[in-house]
DNA sequence: TAAATTCATCGTATATTTACGATGAACGAT
DNA sequence: ATCGTTCATCGTAAATATACGATGAATTTA
């Protein structure tokens, strides 16, 4: 973009805007998904299941947890990621609480 | 991105996907709510209150548009969005339902 | 009809996202 | 110590997103 705007929201509207964008691939709705149904939640299990490069999907593991929807945890050479149960709540609540105040036009 | 992977996924999960990118920018999380407190929903009302020029809005509203998560009426010269609260609620259980089934690692 | 208002769209610049192969770091196994 | 495995990061290419001024279409008003 041109130069950024963001300042002139309030944090609050950033940070939704900010979980919304993590939520904004398909690819990592999918991995939010199998993190809760795969028992083994190691980078190379999810790059079996995903038609993306071992690259890319660490990519979108980064975006997740850079808003903290996701940890990682190092086991010897392997990462196993983990939602945050914690975060996600934070943001199903804070989404909630939009949904509630908007649509009453 | 080089070339879109989208398609590999299931369509429920590129909607909603679609979905939170139309709610990844603080300005549209600020018009969907501007759109329920203001009597008025005219552009140049919205224009008004946010740090951002005419066209930007515009386009903005395009992409809340493009969802279907508002609508635009055109009244004369001016034009009235208002929020698609079927839509709406049609985005917030999809959420929901993702929320409730994600989270138990 | 002419002028003013309202808004979408075009053109454009810059930033960010998405995707991949290649490389490198960390670790376990041999 | 060396090798293979696992994963993050780098570099890069292409697509998208964000922002704005300028322009144009539609409509109302003078």
């Amino acid at each position: 973009m041109a130069v950024s705007k963001k300042d002139e929201f309030t944090s609050e509207e950033v940070w939704l805007a900010d979980v919304a964008k993590s939520l904004s691939h398909p690819a990592r709705i999918k991995i939010l998904k199998m993190l809760t149904e795969m028992n083994s939640c190691m980078v190379g299990s999810l790059v079996d299941k995903l038609p993306l490069a071992q690259a890319t999907v660490s990519q979108h593991l980064k975006e997740l947890k850079r808003v903290g929807l996701i940890e990682g945890e190092i086991d010897g050479p392997k990462v196993c990621y983990c939602v945050n149960n914690k975060e996600l709540a934070k943001a199903k609540s804070a989404l909630d609480k939009l949904f509630n105040k908007i649509g009453c036009c």
